[in-house]
DNA sequence: ATGGTCGATCCTCGA
């Protein structure tokens, strides 16, 4: 089972290069974040058309998140599972059953700047998800995918400077502490499984000619549970798709799992 | 040359 993760930055600016490379490369799920569109303007006939089904949380200017996929789409449930009386204002997670496997599609808020208000709700955020992951998952038995942009870089070989960014958001110990709780669930950063090295990453900001520089982060994770983990064959992020007409800052990170 | 982005939207904000 192929499954990817793509921050598209606006379906409808991406709507052409998604389809393309959706019939190039295949996926069985594909998770996308910041759709930036209302439920009304999704496309859904336009993956029907590709062979997918299609599920969006969506408000509108910003953010919005996906599930597109051909392997089945069940038990779809948008936002937190907490019952929480301040459910989250944003469109930022939705949750499917796809070929077997319990998927969730997320966009980590972004935070701002450290002690911004954004910021204590992106932590907020990260910890309403590892607690709706441990209420209403069993990450220790059941194959479980939880992917998405975490805005956060697990550690400093994903990142292209620790200088440059230090005491910037997305490299806090806070942030990165929250990642490691998730992991500690039971999950794996399947990337981390099969690379070691440095300086590979799925992100680069538009500004500054920063992806030739080769100035980028990994935040865009796919975190497996331990089970579908181990049938991992392969995963690479396709930084091909960050050049061209109209990319998106993004890159898709695709995993391939050993699975029926 | 001392800057250099993009997308959605109300001409600024968020990333």
């Amino acid at each position: 089972m192929r499954i990817v993760t793509w921050n598209v930055n606006s379906l409808k600016a991406r709507l052409g290069r998604v389809e393309a490379w959706i019939q190039a490369v295949q996926p069985d799920v594909l998770c996308i974040q910041e759709t930036k569109m209302t439920e009304e303007a999704f496309p859904h006939e336009a993956f029907t058309a590709l062979g997918y089904e299609s599920a969006h949380n969506g408000e509108g200017r910003w953010n919005g998140v996906a599930i597109i996929s051909k392997v089945g789409l069940d038990d779809v449930r948008a936002g937190f599972l907490d019952g929480r009386s301040d459910p989250d204002p944003d469109a930022r997670i939705l949750w499917a059953t796809c070929g077997g496997v319990r998927v969730a599609t997320c966009y980590v808020p972004n935070g701002r700047e450290v002690g911004h208000d954004h910021y204590h709700y992106k932590l907020d955020w990260l910890t309403r998800l590892h607690d709706d992951l441990g209420a209403n998952t069993n990450p220790e038995t059941d194959p479980i995918a939880i992917v998405g942009d975490f805005n956060v870089a697990p550690d400093d070989r994903d990142i292209w400077s620790a200088a440059a960014l230090e005491g910037l958001t997305h490299v806090t110990p806070p942030e990165r502490q929250a990642i490691e709780r998730l992991i500690d669930l039971g999950l794996v950063d399947v990337f981390r499984q099969k690379y070691d090295q440095p300086g590979l990453f799925s992100w680069w900001d538009y500004r500054g000619g920063a992806f030739y520089k080769k100035h980028g982060m990994r935040i865009d994770l796919v975190l497996a549970s331990a089970s579908l983990a181990t049938k991992m064959d392969f995963v690479v992020v396709d930084r091909n798709e960050r050049k061209g007409e109209k990319p998106s800052d993004h890159a898709p990170v695709v995993a391939d799992f050993l699975v029926a």
